[in-house]
DNA sequence: CCGTATCCACAACGATACTG
DNA sequence: CAGTATCGTTGTGGATACGG
């Protein structure tokens, strides 16, 4: 988890990868809908890339010049339960007016949320859990 | 999730939090199993307190004088599935020897893992998700 | 053992101005 | 539209030293 701060500990690469997951792909439409500066959603954007959350890539309109896209890697993808559980939370807790997006499975049409889950399929709580160590504990 | 944000955006704030979900409650503990700094625990922890996702408490073992434990509260529980994801992406892409800790569901011993489900209860995968504009947007 | 006080370094961020 | 350059401010964190 250490490791896993050491790329996303920082309050513009998660909202970066929000708006990824949104389905954002333009520079400026990272900055002005994460809210943040355009040199620090360059610069977020870039370690991103980096480090393989995100991938660019070159495309152009017909008439126009190149542009460069933003989007989601599997690696980055893989990320969607962490904003999702996020989201949640904050929606919980800190949004007294209510979730400000609502997700919902595409099949279904039912509200989706993030959940602890077992290998057998139970749901799980925070404290049906039981700790081990595991074969990289030092 | 901005509010989300700015309450756990730091490294040692979740790493604090990983640490109390571990287990721990003491401070010098929290210090030295995160790994960071006595002062930066102090900061992190009093600043915890006061959002409301650790409380304070006070205890005494016989013959000693009184200590302070802290302990998750609600709020601070609600955010487990967020320090699992984010455990389980790092192991996933960061960590090549494997998980450090392996969570068990303590009724039926399977591991855990975070994932996301709909309200029917199906298993939702990132790609099928919809977005829809909850009632809270501005 | 449980912190606090101080000082310092560096990272994160915003504002502004500028370029292709 | 898609950035870069520069500057100043604040936040985050380590080191050290100190007090209950």
């Amino acid at each position: 988890m250490a490791r896993a701060l050491d790329v996303v500990s920082s309050r513009s690469a998660l909202l970066i990868m929000r708006e990824a997951f949104y389905g954002t792909t333009r520079f400026d439409d990272f900055a002005e809908r994460a809210d943040i500066s355009a040199p620090v959603a360059a610069a977020r954007l870039r370690e991103l890339v980096e480090d393989g959350l995100l991938e660019r890539e070159p495309y152009r309109e017909p008439g126009q010049r190149t542009r460069m896209s933003y989007r989601l890697t599997d690696k980055g993808a893989d990320l969607v339960p962490v904003l999702v559980a996020l989201m949640q939370w904050g929606d919980h807790w800190l949004q007294p007016a209510g979730p400000p997006v609502i997700l919902r499975h595409r099949e279904c049409g039912e509200t989706v949320h993030a959940e602890l889950s077992c290998a057998a399929g139970h749901q799980v709580s925070a404290d049906d859990l039981e700790l081990a160590v595991g074969p990289a504990r030092s």
